[in-house]
DNA sequence: GCAAAAGTGTTTTTATTACACCCATGC
DNA sequence: GCATGGGTGTAATAAAAACACTTTTGC
């Protein structure tokens, strides 16, 4: 039987996958690791797990001084623990899926000015460090089961959003075209976003009108 | 930056919540525990995860050791990461799903004998030790999303099944009732099944008939 | 007035729901 | 012959897919 004093120890890490969409393009939020192994590549933001808190505690602490988000939505994604993964350490990554609407980027806590983050669109992930690449690709691939949930919208888009935007994500994420007129048919009849009565104008083309989630849907599947 | 060379160590614990289907009852294998605390209560199978293995390969030793299964299907369910879960001691548990037939139950290799384990009814789980309660519940909630994936289905039921029985399996994973006529007709419109030729005899009432999976099929969402 | 992007409606097809009676077997 | 559980069909409704032209703006 289970003896746990007779355990191995090892270190647990925390790796997030920050999502937003900033003009309608899903990014990612990477860091640019500084030193080797693997110095110049980009990085998921994380840290160590200390012995008294929890995986979700320790993420969300690193974030809010590291990225300087507060409130950022997060989700686990899954647990990678080849023991070779960071070379010649055991380190066992517990790796979680981010939301965060792109208004809060704009609005982010001070933060050290040591590391160099930047916004990577999910279609063009620069060259990763250790096994990163694969643990973003199963956070984008676990997102879109998250996309059929209402909840998951409006914290991407607190504020107002077109429609073409709204579609532009699923296209992305879901990896596929989709029909506008059927989206927006779906989308309209599904209840839970309404007009703003403005428009999003001075880009190029017809403006498009803006809509918002409204304020007291509740948690539902959409498809 | 993170630094590995300062960090904590923590025991790291495999648990699965092992799944069959007997007689179309939907069933969750647990150990009983012999020593305090929570003598006496029933627990998942799992154990404590070395330097030099992943969380997979650590559980799927362990259920081919205890429990006699090879070739179990196993997915990742959740971390449980609550730095008092285990009382006096820090134990974070990296949780399993599990799926076996209910004949490779059967045909299971020889175990140990040490163990006192048992079979229970989804809908009649016994009083669980430390936080397996709550395990057990996400793994079944986990369970529900996976169930609309043919491949699982397949895992479940490798040779005959009735409708009726896969009807009833529907109905204590999703905990409500489908009608009949309509559920036959869906699944046969699939494709993903083809009639025997056999009956299910020796039952009361009218006997079923016998369907089985086809080979071929692709893995798809059904739903 | 032309390019760019958004908005709109109808028809067809497919899936879902609702619903009630007959059938095969064991005893 | 009766209790038990299994098998079957149809109509109504709802959702999804396919498809092309018009509108509004910036330049």
């Amino acid at each position: 039987m289970k003896d746990y004093n007779k355990a191995s120890y090892n270190i647990i890490e925390t790796l997030i996958s920050i999502f937003t969409v900033e003009k309608g393009v899903v990014k990612i939020l990477l860091f640019k690791k500084k030193n080797d192994p693997y110095k110049g590549y980009w990085m998921l933001p994380g840290s160590i797990v200390g012995t008294d808190e929890t995986a979700e505690e320790n993420i969300e602490n690193y974030v809010l001084e590291n990225c300087g988000f507060d409130n950022l939505f997060i989700e686990q994604s899954q647990v990678f623990s080849t023991p070779t993964r960071i070379i010649d350490r055991r380190v066992i990554a517990v790796t979680f899926i981010g939301l965060i609407d792109s208004i809060s980027v704009e609005l982010k806590q001070e933060i050290p000015d040591t590391v160099e983050s930047e916004w990577f669109s999910i279609s063009a992930i620069p060259k990763m460090a250790y096994d990163h690449e694969q643990i973003v690709k199963k956070a984008i691939e676990n997102l879109k089961t998250k996309l059929i949930n209402s909840n998951f919208l409006k914290i991407l888009f607190p504020s107002d959003f077109t429609l073409p935007e709204l579609q532009r994500v699923y296209e992305q994420i879901l990896d596929k075209k989709l029909d506008r007129r059927n989206f927006r048919k779906k989308f309209i009849n599904l209840g839970l976003i309404e007009d703003t009565g403005y428009k999003n104008e001075g880009y190029t083309g017809r403006p498009a009108k803006l809509y918002r989630f409204k304020e007291e849907i509740e948690e539902r599947e959409l498809f």
